[in-house]
DNA sequence: TCAACCTGTTTGGGTAGCCAAACTTGCTAG
DNA sequence: CTAGCAAGTTTGGCTACCCAAACAGGTTGA
């Protein structure tokens, strides 16, 4: 197992992701950012974001004003960005591709935005585009629609009976590729 | 933002998921597994092994016997089969269908396999399903093709500049969208 | 003016993980 | 029989988060 840490030592966390985007946000929707308003809008408290952000402005994410107004720096924005767009490209896939509910989607999404690799991320907008600009054919849009729904007679549980063995014989042939490689 | 902390009350942590799929590859693969075997498997030391296990013998996931061999109780495995699962699934997703390669795909999938939700990842199993399963027009399997090659001209920035305004225009619409829902 | 309030910071405490290093055990090769 | 080694555990230390509570400054209304 290589790099099954990777994760600890990506470019931000997941909570500083979400105090990077949170900033952006905020200046977005109100025009200024402070200590209080990043804590109520995570839901944690002052002191908490206020030693968060401490980092973050060492590490020249984050700036401050006279005024005590957060903003962010120049590579500040770039990675709350790219944070930003990953988000709404996983949702987007969650939601409108595999068609999970909206609010779970989002759950989702928000879990794994930090995480997701850059290639990823810009694969799944290249196929969300194509879906997009029409180059796709009726049966697969219809396709795509139908995908949300569970079988009929699905459970509750995961992974189903059908879900566990269209796994094992994906496994079988990835293996499979595998062996062929060498 | 309601639950964006979501991801650290999951049923098991990052370090937990691997330490129960490890545990169950062992046993598939050696027939057998020990504290050193994990240990190695993935890169940590022996100590740390040792206390993660104990936290997760007392909740009942881990067992062990006699001659110190580990196994999992019947939730873990049920557990370790889940997350295994979606790391499948994720992956397949990731390289079949987006065209990433291998190695990132398996490594992203890493990363999340155990934060994605059964509902997305049951569908993520039905997309699969329905394109394996020959529904799918020959115009599809070729677009699926496709889409793992970069545009022509892609710079190794994320987000590039057309991903950017792709991200906008989708984030509009699901505005526009939350907005006709009130 | 000054008390009440809001904002931000600091500090002590807790959990989850990791490591290194010191032990303990038990097996095995001389 | 015993020295040595491998396996497992324990302990102290570290980082990254979180909270609660104490504290410091500025604003504002009465």
């Amino acid at each position: 197992m290589t790099g099954w840490r990777e994760f600890d030592q990506n470019l931000v966390s997941h909570s500083a992701a979400h105090h990077l985007t949170t900033i952006q946000f905020l200046l977005d929707e109100f025009g200024y950012a402070r200590v209080s308003d990043v804590a109520r809008h995570l839901g944690i408290t002052r002191g908490s974001v206020s030693v968060t952000l401490k980092g973050l402005r060492q590490r020249g994410l984050v700036i401050e004003d006279e005024h005590k107004h957060l903003g962010l720096s120049e590579e500040g924005i770039r990675i709350a960005r790219g944070i930003h767009i990953k988000r709404i490209l996983i949702q987007t896939l969650f939601h409108d591709i595999l068609g999970i509910d909206a609010e779970l989607a989002e759950q989702d999404a928000c879990k794994v935005e930090h995480l997701l690799s850059d290639e990823t991320a810009d694969a799944v907008a290249r196929l969300l585009q194509k879906i997009e600009s029409g180059k796709t054919s009726q049966q697969l849009q219809k396709m795509m629609k139908e995908t949300g729904k569970a079988s009929p007679g699905a459970t509750s549980d995961f992974p189903s009976e059908t879900v566990q063995e269209f796994a094992d014989s994906l496994e079988q042939r990835q293996i499979e590729r595998e062996d062929e490689t060498k």
